[in-house]
DNA sequence: ACGCAGCCTGACTGACGGGTCAGTCAGGTG
DNA sequence: CACCTGACTGACCCGTCAGTCAGGCTGCGT
């Protein structure tokens, strides 16, 4: 029955599918909502499948959510260390913390459902806390890096600008992900972030933007 | 049976009793974990009087939740009307917005928990967003009437600092809700806030911290 | 060929919880 | 006093789902 099972394929559900199937499901219709049959359905498998490679729900969505959590910082490491100029790094890391429609969203999702299971579970908080010093860390390095090497003028202390320029990303992209016309729009959020980040570094804008545009 | 019914006194389980007693449900176990049966046991009623008041147990946490997102503006308007010294109503507003341990935090619960729902359900951005602008619209004044007197001399755009402050806000309220002791605390999110608006308002930092402290 | 082991299935179970409703009772009203 | 009304109760019904389990399938070792 269904399609044709021939040769040995490896079309068999491992646990790596079942998490990229959980995530799809989190993306649309959130952790709360999602059920172990759907996961089942999504990875093409059954819900004893799931329970064979997961003891618990829980244990699915939590591993599902600290999976999609390490992704990005993947790519994000690879993009920084490609280059050497310190404007064009911050610029693409703005870019990378907007939630425009399609993965960056979705990614944006993932972020905003860790932090609401943080909310009322305490013992993940090490998790939230340990991908949040991560992406701190690389602002703070950029722009350290930046202001040594002359590049940057900071009016404030890195550290200062650092807790600046995260919470910014962090304020911006949770409105922008909520979506609306009336809120903030990714459009809005890029020119926000970077007006703000050219103000507070001394650098020219319009330069600036130019390199997130090409990131 | 309990305490003396006498004379017509209104004690009797109202519509708000419920809300209330939801609200500090959903502050202690949030809203997908909050049961019909919880709020009534907490209510000191039945379930069958919930739902005497409330058609279904969405509706009562929505209500609760738009109850709870409501309160805290009568009280921002009280204080802000009160006093006509812009620099005060600045280190007000800055100050209310700090989730420190007790009510304050429990206001931004309710912000987060809205946040949460409109996620994935856009019915209810409207709300969101209505709250939203109401409070982006105090820093947009209060900066604005700052600007034209002459207490402040703002480094950008009034439109533009008010985004950026309730852009902070957010970033920031957000981690220090979320609690840790190596995330941001409530002290840390003053010291960034304060420092920031200082410094984007062109106004003395002790002067502006010292109001802050008052209100 | 045969059997075993590991992978997978999906029907099933039991708990949980939202919503219902027949009934109780206190406080009017005539 | 007889009757009514409407707030309130809580046992019950029933759908939903996490987790289980007995059985099948497949491929590998012997």
């Amino acid at each position: 029955m269904k399609g044709a099972t021939k040769a040995g394929a490896p079309a068999r559900p491992t646990a790596e599918a079942i998490l990229s199937a959980a995530c799809r499901v989190i993306v649309r219709r959130g952790v709360e909502a999602t059920r172990i049959a759907d996961i089942a359905r999504e990875a093409g498998t059954s819900t004893g499948t799931v329970h064979y490679y997961f003891e618990t729900k829980d244990d699915v969505l939590l591993a599902a959510l600290k999976w999609a959590n390490e992704r990005p910082y993947d790519r994000v490491e690879e993009l920084l260390g490609r280059e050497a100029d310190d404007l064009w790094r911050l610029a693409t890391l703005l870019e990378l913390s907007i939630p425009y429609p399609g993965p960056p969203r979705d990614e944006w999702v993932f972020v905003l459902e860790l932090w609401f299971q943080i909310l009322h579970r305490p013992e993940l908080r090490p998790a939230g806390e340990s991908f949040d010093s991560r992406w701190r860390g690389y602002f703070y390095d950029v722009v350290r890096s930046g202001a040594e090497s002359g590049a940057f003028h900071p009016t404030a202390p890195v550290e200062e600008v650092a807790d600046r320029l995260v919470a910014l990303v962090d304020g911006l992209g949770l409105k922008s992900v909520l979506g609306g016309e009336s809120w903030i729009t990714p459009e809005r959020m890029r020119e926000i972030l970077l007006r703000f980040a050219a103000d507070e570094l001394g650098v020219d804008h319009d330069e600036l933007a130019r390199r997130a545009r090409a990131g």
